[in-house]
DNA sequence: GTCTATATCAAGATAGAC
DNA sequence: GTCTATCTTGATATAGAC
């Protein structure tokens, strides 16, 4: 019974090989043989796991905030800043994450061209980060900018036109750090 | 011969059509006869101005960019501000915007849905005002988190998960505001 | 739980009349 | 410059065998 922790094998791979398209491809043109192909089944077979194509995006946008989720969670355990918590494990994460593993952007951009109300969970979990801003930070003026400039971060790196470069990253990080440390000068 | 402002009459009315529509029912599920439909004519008539459904998503965006640069340009003259004047330009155009008519979303997600490589033109001035700001700015620091929280902003609008209110926004942009003219406390 | 069909349908694109 | 066909393709989804 070693099955627990992966709550299905295929149901992820199948997840994975969507994800992967999407990136490659574009949203609009994921295709469920693709997808069946890519990740080593039939069609019949993927149809099992996900009734439909927005059951498979679905999947997709809810796996992927819950680990978005997941690796704020981690992040918390492991900093001690205490000045403004959650903007600081907010743009950690983002800087962090750096987009190796886009797959925020890919299921978010699937879901945008198929279905707009695919995104409520995002929508859920955004919220819930505004408000926390809003109402636990110490400096929430710089807070709320910097948790912001994260967001631009991370959009322009979904949607692959960032023009940032290695060097720009590591200053700007610097300078949200500081703005989160210092504020906004008076 | 009064025809000479308006480029075509039809073309510019089958770009509203096709930004409407991306907005109403999802970029991946634009077809050319719905566009055709809202746009008063029919599917041969599109088809005669954009010769394919890529065609007319590279029209939307390059209009996009054009009216994006234009207004940026327009606040540029009805402005007197000069400390960290690009990062003010593009701050206040983001801000002002707020997404009223947002097909700057539109276009955006209908060419990412369908191709990614129709985002080039975005790619090219986003790329330009990241480099001028980097040698133009008077406190690049400020400058670059400034920009970068007004992208943030605009993606939220954008992808309609913004959880700002207006005072939010209000707060924000004051935040923004004195970020640019004041700096980052040291 | 996974497979092979196949039904059904809609979309993009073309050709040629007006 | 716009229209009405029509062609062709490829995608979702179903039914039922293994």
């Amino acid at each position: 019974m070693e099955q627990r922790r992966r709550r299905s094998g295929a149901r992820d791979r199948i997840l994975d090989a969507a994800a992967d398209l999407v990136g490659e491809i574009g949203a609009g043109r994921v295709t469920l043989d693709a997808v069946a192909e890519r990740a080593g089944l039939s069609k019949g077979g993927l149809l099992y796991h996900f009734p439909n194509k927005d059951a498979l995006l679905q999947g997709m946008i809810e796996r992927m905030v819950d680990e978005a989720v997941a690796e704020k969670d981690q992040l918390r355990g492991e900093t001690d800043v205490v000045r403004n918590r959650e903007a600081y494990l907010s743009v950690a994460a983002t800087l962090e994450r750096a987009c190796d593993e886009c797959q925020v952007a890919n299921g978010l951009l699937a879901a945008l061209a198929e279905n707009p109300r695919l995104l409520d969970p995002v929508r859920r979990v955004v919220s819930r980060e505004w408000e926390a801003l809003k109402t636990n930070s110490d400096d929430p003026e710089a807070a709320l900018v910097a948790w912001l400039a994260a967001q631009g971060l991370s959009a322009l790196a979904m949607h692959e036109i960032s023009p940032l470069d290695d060097a720009d990253r590591e200053r700007v990080a610097a300078a949200l750090f500081r703005l989160l440390e210092k504020g906004i000068a008076s």
